[in-house]
DNA sequence: TGGGCGGTGTTGACACTGTCAACATAGCAT
DNA sequence: ATGCTATGTTGACAGTGTCAACACCGCCCA
């Protein structure tokens, strides 16, 4: 049971294959994740990732909910980092969000793409993707608490600012902005622009 | 040459290859955009498509570029309805955006899709989106006249903006909203959010 | 008028894909 | 030892994008 490998049997096919569709992802996109291309790198048959997912799609939305899943611990990290929360702390989430995209943007992609995509009939995915939602959500309530962001329903904030990231993001790993701009004072000065719109109303 | 259809020659095969694609696009989803699929609904032969477009990326990339100009045109068309610019415009024009993604979904995801497209070896493409940029920056410089919009790189800020409803426009689209909130309301809602950060900063 | 020529459309073929049915093996429980 | 179930294999099929070879149309020029 414990990885026997080069037998009949694989060992752990199923957590073999989803490393591997995400290091192959990383390294030519989501068009060149093949059922056979990935069998063949395993050492392994052409059906056999089929006794654990039922098709492709299926084990494209694994590798995405395991994204989202490894974006939030991401930005859950920059929360732990500071031990109380500030608008500062909020920015530099939106910052790391899109980081985590320009460093993935293959996997990044697949994410959202619902292209050739079962969504629905994969509730995994779906709780991941719910799950960066819930962060979202509190941190805002935290931070309205601090007093850092205005007064309003915390989910439609949380719809706005994951939205402004994510557009950020895609601008960029879909290459829509001009290459000779830099892109790291981009995302600060974005993220800060952003920001002011989320601040409280001072006292005027 | 004028349109004798029923012949050996088409006619205007292209044309009717562009304008049949968005068609299918919006019907079935770029999935269902087959070379095989839309030659027979043009009463033509799976190869003939290959004498007005080198490949399939290439027809799905001049389509993308339509959907640029349409949406570029749409959001011309709010700016000559006020005679000046005003925040509010500028704002509204952000409605008219995620709007134009929410009635052409599938068209819109395959506007901002890298996957399968060859984007850079069609200038075509690359010139529409441009042509969207540009605009939204000289909306932003008109604005920045009118004392509407702080004065900062309108570049930046215009890629800001762009990124800001393109990503509300993609989850809404993507179905990552909650079905259960008021779409308009969270798309003027969030607007506004977006557009205080955008305002010139007050006398304070 | 006729002859050819370039643009356009057709047919046959190929390699590649996802997926299924039928079969084979391994290892565990009885 | 026997059989059961989970897992892996092989052969096959329909569907895809694309190319090479061929066929046809209509225009230009002799």
């Amino acid at each position: 049971m414990i990885n026997k490998a080069r037998n009949y049997h694989h060992g752990d096919l199923r957590a073999a294959l989803l490393s591997e569709a995400a290091e192959m992802i990383a390294e030519g996109g989501t068009q060149s994740l093949t059922m056979r291309a990935i069998s063949a790198r395993l050492g392994v048959s052409r059906a056999a990732p089929y006794r654990h997912f039922p098709d492709k799609s299926s084990l494209l939305c694994a590798v995405a909910a395991a994204g989202f899943e490894r974006l939030t611990l991401r930005l859950r990290s920059i929360e732990a980092a500071a031990r109380r929360p500030s608008a500062e702390q909020f920015r530099r989430m939106g910052e790391e969000y899109v980081h985590f995209a320009i460093e993935n943007p293959a996997h990044y992609r697949l994410m959202y793409g619902k292209e050739a995509l079962a969504r629905e009939s994969v509730p995994q995915l779906r709780e991941a993707a719910d799950g960066l939602l819930d962060f979202l959500i509190a941190v805002i309530r935290a931070q309205q608490r601090g007093g850092g962001i205005k007064r309003q329903n915390p989910r439609t904030l949380a719809y706005a600012a994951w939205g402004a990231v994510h557009g950020l993001a895609s601008l960029m790993i879909e290459g829509q902005i001009d290459p000779t701009v830099d892109a790291d004072r981009l995302i600060r000065q974005t993220t800060r622009t952003l920001l002011e719109g989320f601040r409280s109303r001072r006292r005027e």
